[in-house]
DNA sequence: TTGGCCTTGTGACCATTGTCACTAGATTTT
DNA sequence: AAAATCTAGTGACAATGGTCACAAGGCCAA
């Protein structure tokens, strides 16, 4: 697979300078990650960012005893600030990086941010594009956890979930959501038989389809 | 007031770059803002981003219906993030900023983000490290949030809140507070009555001592 | 100094959410 | 096919936090 075939059609605004989407075809290295495979471990360090091709990366907090709440979805076309960051400052990163659906992504070795942030103000945009879009989804979290009820969490969650495939289908079992969600599994199944008799949604086994 | 001195005492990350400290000597503007000044609205164009000197802004989160909850404090050193963000692509910022304590700030306007960006490493990667930083604490607070009690909650903003000054004293009515975290008045009288009792907290008018 | 407003304390009540216990159907493994 | 496991439904109960109501003390302006 051509690196900068794949940039192009995935990473327009990098693949908007020639010289920039050259770079990242020399340092660049196209690796594919498994359903379920942890990318991003608490407290290690960066050694290559990725840029998702396609696939789907959900990013987690942990919480000191073992609970863990969803933060958000890395798609195709975007990567992972969090290890950007990490990277530039030689620091550990914080959350956790769990591949929900095959990946394919381009691996850019951490040692090579310095000279992208420093040559490439295209390369700079985009990494301010993502931590702004990131930094927005996470501040809206805040504002849903302060003041809505966990009805209207969840809604939001199986929203943005379904809509990332065109069938608006969440194949997830009760317990998994609660987990992404900090809750338990009794509370969710209360709630989306709710949300069912409400007629927002259909359920099934391991199936939520919006209505 | 010369610009270079305060951006070398408070900014050294800035001032490492003898050019870019020239460039913000010149195209910055030394301004004070009062106590209660809202300096960003939500729904507004960015023309200014100010690099704070002294005092202290809040940024908040406003819901539809006129709640708001506090995501973080910006202190001297820093600078608003998200009107970097939304100044860059001349976007309307979604947060609102007001001014806890009477403030100095060099303004640097708008049009001159994208040569500062394009032209100086040092001033993007002291955005980095500014967006990185407040990620990290509205990450915290989504976590909190999601396994925490409002008694935590209360507790760490009065640690952060009085941390800021050397009498670890926090001068806010029970009220004030109750905006700041999305709550109710008697929710968090109660919690500080609860704190009091456990000999965390001494209570006083307006006056909230942290032991 | 008096009246009004701001601030705090507190009891009662209710909705939401987490936990425990148990049931039962569906799916997978042996 | 039988057993084990996974998944979902649900009633009961408790804890947390939001709301209402009312009291009382402190501060400030007239």
């Amino acid at each position: 697979m051509h690196i900068s075939k794949v940039i192009r059609s995935n990473f327009p605004r990098l693949a908007s300078s020639s010289e920039l989407l050259q770079e990242i075809s020399e340092i660049g290295e196209v690796y594919k990650f498994e359903k379920d495979k942890t990318i991003l471990k608490e407290n290690s360090y960066v050694k290559v960012i990725p840029l998702l091709i396609n696939g789907l990366i959900k990013i987690y907090k942990e919480e000191e005893n073992g609970n863990e709440v969803l933060l958000y979805y890395i798609k195709p076309g975007e990567t992972c600030i969090v290890s950007v960051m990490a990277g530039e400052k030689g620091n550990k990163v914080n959350v956790k990086g769990v591949v929900e659906e095959d990946c394919t992504v381009v691996l850019i070795p951490q040692d090579r941010l310095y000279s992208l942030r420093k040559n490439y103000p295209q390369w700079n945009l985009f990494i301010y594009e993502q931590f702004n879009e990131k930094f927005d989804e996470v501040i809206d979290m805040v504002k849903v956890l302060t003041f809505s009820n966990k009805e209207k969490r969840l809604e939001d969650f199986l929203l943005k979930k379904a809509n990332l495939n065109p069938t608006k289908t969440v194949y997830k079992s009760h317990q998994e959501i609660a987990n992404e969600l900090g809750s338990s599994r009794e509370v969710i199944s209360r709630l989306l038989k709710k949300l069912e008799k409400e007629g927002k949604v259909e359920l099934a086994l391991r199936k939520i389809k919006i209505l």
